[in-house]
DNA sequence: GGCATGTGCTAACTTTTCTTTGCATGTGCC
DNA sequence: GGCACATGCAAAGAAAAGTTAGCACATGCC
């Protein structure tokens, strides 16, 4: 199930230092995008995209609520997920990559 | 003594669909410099690019021989690895990442 | 010598990714 | 109304990564 273009998608989603602070920020819990901008110290529009991408990875889910006091927040929680790295894990996912060429259609 | 900047490194080097095929290519035995780009179908010099990266990652080892008929070559092989990606693992990793500000020095 | 093979380097261009800035919307409360 | 808090989006600039092109060197063989 796990094509080598999406464990490819995960590991360029992994490769940086914010998204790997969002990860283990909400590892404990899940939160809000405010509270979790103010927390790691950056700013709301920068994790937004940081938490859109490890969305698209499938890593993290957000889930649009409203709080008691009508405020409209969106939380993210983690997906657990687990992903073993060897060579020859590697070399499995490989035999599965898109090649630029030729697409997932036929021809 | 995986440091969190280490394991950002990896995945960094591992993020790219060149250096996966590098990786599983070498998997199965080691070879050289020329004769991987031409059954990678890259250039040498992009190849070259990418084994710097990925020994760089402490994931290959290079090492020049010269082969009977007076050739220098530069065989490369894989250094076996196993990495597990988890969002625990992850959280325990960003406890060591170190911060555009504060270097490894003190103060 | 000329050609095929191997190695190395790096300057320069292209592409992708990251980050900031700015503006839009909405609610509750004093 | 005005302020504090929440959301969303996107243009544009800055930074990093990827890729190509071109040069250098050496060896063996016809």
């Amino acid at each position: 199930m796990t094509s080598g273009d999406e464990l490819l998608k995960v590991l360029a989603t992994l490769a940086n230092p914010h998204r790997l602070r969002v990860l283990a920020a909400l590892s404990g819990e899940r939160d809000y995008v405010s509270r979790l901008a103010r927390e790691l110290g950056i700013s709301r529009p920068l994790l937004q995209v940081h938490l859109r991408k490890l969305e698209a990875a499938g890593l993290v889910t957000g889930r649009a609520e409203v709080s008691e006091d009508g405020k409209a927040m969106k939380f993210y929680e983690v997906n657990p997920f687990r992903i073993e790295l060897t060579p020859q894990a590697i070399e499995a996912a490989v035999r599965t990559l898109t090649v630029p060429g030729e697409e997932k259609g036929d021809r």
